[in-house]
Formats: structure tokens, sequence, C-alpha cells
DNA sequence: ATTTTTTACTTCTATTTTGAAAGTAATCCA
DNA sequence: TGGATTACTTTCAAAATAGAAGTAAAAAAT
């Protein structure tokens, strides 16, 4: 768990923690998806390894972009929900699938289409942080 | 140089070549600071090893993100450009600066402000690249 | 004209991170 | 009560990264 900075720029500080193939793809299982299990993630189509999984929650737990906790009634699984940090990336997230949508078709041509993104951005950034927001307000009641 | 894609994902997929620490550092370098060759990007604060810079240079560049090329009078400097693809991950580049203005401070306190991106979000992205792009134009005629 | 410096790398080796598989402990379910 | 499920940890090989040093071509200095 490094907790060191290369440099003064926001950009570099943020790349220091989120910076690798797989930070950014559990924030969207998590927003997007609404996945909150560790089994969950785990079972996600990229496969992503137990260890570093593992790994990846824990550093996100202590960066607090994501909370930990145990329903009363299910003392086996863990819930896995974004903070208010983590779900402002969201037009991060946004920003990147669009990206992705227009450019990188070219070499992964069967990408899925995301054509709604396009019509109203702002929009589809509060919904989705609405929707989420009252999706964890349900779960810890 | 590895062409593979762990899903359909456009999230995914742009993370498969931009998701590491480094990659999104010198489109920075780039974008906002103006660097244009291998020694400007060497010589900034957060200290790439030439290795790694050389080969990310080469992704980059194989992935249609940036051109090399050589200025007539000057057969040793190579200057590297990027491309519209590249140019368009100004809104990538921003929304991070701006989540890692709001939230890394907390962890590296020193942090550059960056207080006029907070009024004028899209305004500031179109500067940017219209910058970006007189620039090029100048260089390269 | 020749030496020195600069630029853009490549190469080398050590360390760190990742990936894949297997193992473990606690809880839940039949 | 016994097997399945969940959430991990551990192990080990492979890949990526970091730091240092080396090289070749071009430019600048002498």
């Amino acid at each position: 768990m490094k907790k060191e900075f290369r440099s003064l720029c926001p950009i570099a500080s943020t790349l220091d923690i989120l910076g690798d193939k797989w930070s950014l793809v559990l924030i969207r299982d998590m927003l997007v998806r609404e996945k909150k299990t560790f089994k969950a993630f785990s079972a996600s189509e990229e496969g992503i390894a137990t260890g570093i999984l593992a790994s990846r929650l824990k550093l996100l737990e202590s960066f607090g972009l994501i909370t930990k906790r145990k329903l009363p009634d299910n003392k086996k699984e863990n819930i896995y929900l974004l903070t208010e940090k983590g779900i402002d990336l969201a037009p991060v997230i946004i920003e990147v699938t669009l990206w992705g949508d227009k450019y990188m078709r070219k070499y992964n041509p069967e990408l899925k289409a995301y054509e709604k993104l396009k019509t109203d951005k702002a929009s589809i950034i509060s919904t989705l942080q609405e929707n989420y927001r009252q999706m964890v307000a349900k779960i810890i009641v």
C-alpha cells in the first residue's frame, strides 16, 4: 500500500492511485453495473485475478473511494459501496467511455455502443450518480 | 506491444492502452505543457525512466494518438505531436485534474490549484485544444 | 577539422507487479 | 451434519517497471 506521490500535479497524483488496468474497471462495475460483492467483481468479463482484486479493493478503501460492510442478515458477504468520492468519478468514467467508444472500435470492432451518451452528457452523469445513491440508500437503510 | 483486449467494454479497452501510470502524464505534458521532445518529456518532474518513455511513445504512436517527425532544420530532434485522437483526450485530462484537485489534496497537500477549471469546464477544454492545434499548425507549417 | 556535447534512444539487471492456480477459513444451506 | 459458497490468502512464474549505463548520430564549440 504505497502512499507516496511523484509530483504536485493532480493528474499524476490521481494516477498514482488509479493509474492501472483495473481500478477504473472496478469503479465502472460498481457505478454502472451496481456490483457490490467480491464474487460479482470476480465474475466480470475481464477476469480479474482474485489476488489483484483483493489488493485493489483494499487500496480503494484506504483512499476512501469505497466502503466495506456486512449487512445484518448476512455475515458471509461483504458489501462494497462507492463513497461520494468514488461516485464523483462518474465524469471521468463517462469521458473515458466516450473516447473509447469513438476511437477504440477500430482496434476492438465488437465494442458495445453507447449512443445515448452523446446526446446529453451532463444528465447521463447525474442520472448515473443519482441511481447509485438511491441504490445505496436502499441497502444501508 | 500488446494489442489484445480484455472485453468489449470501451472503458476496459481504453484502459488496455492508457491504463498505466505514465500514458496520461505524457498526454498532459503534450497538451497542457506543450512538450514535444524526448528530452522535454524526460525532464518532467515525475522522472520517467528513459526505457519506459521510449516504449510509451512507441505505443501511443502505434495507436495513432501521437505522431513522430523531424523538422527540416534539425536532424537530431524528434518532434512528437498529438493527433486529433490524442487532442480528444482533453476532456479526460480535465476531469481527472478536477477530481484530483478536489480529492487528492488530503494526501498530497501541496498540490497546485486549478481554480479556473471550476469556472467553465467546456471552454477550458476547447481553449486547451485550440491552443494546441495552433501550436501544431505553427510547427508543421 | 576535431573534440565535446546533446539528443534519442537501447541494453542491462534488480525489483515490483501481475496473472493463474490452488488452498483456507468462516458462513450458509439442505 | 456435510457440502457448497464466499472471501479471501498464498504460491510461483511471467511480465512490467526503475535506475543505471552505454551507444550512435547530429550539432556545437574550439
